[in-house]
DNA sequence: GATCAATACATAAGTGATTTATGCATTAGA
DNA sequence: TCTAATGCATAAATCACTTATGTATTGATC
């Protein structure tokens, strides 16, 4: 994992695209698949993800499902309407944010 | 200005870079520079700028020159050695994050 | 010749997202 | 039976950065 101190403001964005794009999750999943699509560089820390999304939801971006497998308990999160719009624009605007560092830095991302 | 949030743990990589690129430069001269190659998009605040250069310095990856303009004082920042493997380091450093994050966000960047 | 914006530095208090630490409980594997 | 993995949650501490403030010079405008 590369240094965390440039992943700062971009949980929610992550959060956010990886819910529209694999529908309804639940925590543990998402620091999980997050895991495994970032080939191990990105590991969610708890403390951060579950006060995230449940800022999220208090937004209304996200909306909640409470299931019990067997005796343990599962949140699943998923993207409501709002949120979708959310999720598109805060993507946009970290392509954007690339961009803008990509001539600032000079250099080429592909 | 975009959201600033993106902006975080990316300032000394910027000053890194940017130093690298156009030689010594002093504080206000940076700022203009930023502004212009991010077309405006970023502007470094001086209550960040100047308390992470001086960190730098006092990490040994910047030395420094005050000259007097008339009776207007220049700080002049350059790398030091130590400080232009450090540029290099931190650039590869976030180009590794923006791929990172481009397969965990499913973008293209071009 | 006065006033405002730009130039040029600096520091300190406050903010806020994230880390670190801690807690509880279930399930699978060695 | 003990450890790791699964699964949630919260609270204190950290730390970069914003906002606010201060000082001073220079150029432009009216």
């Amino acid at each position: 994992m590369h240094s965390p101190e440039l992943l700062k403001g971009t949980l929610q964005t992550i959060v956010l695209k990886v819910l529209k794009d694999h529908g309804k999750m639940y925590g543990y999943e998402i620091t999980q698949r997050v895991k495994e699509l970032s080939d191990g560089h990105i590991l969610l820390t708890e403390g951060a993800l579950y006060p995230a999304l449940h800022k999220l939801e208090a937004e209304g971006l996200l909306s909640t499902e409470t299931v019990s497998i067997g005796k343990r308990i599962r949140k699943y999160y998923a993207l409501t309407s709002p949120g979708k719009v959310q999720a598109k624009e805060r993507v946009a605007e970290f392509v954007d944010f690339i961009q803008t560092m990509g001539s600032v830095l000079q250099v080429k991302l592909n």
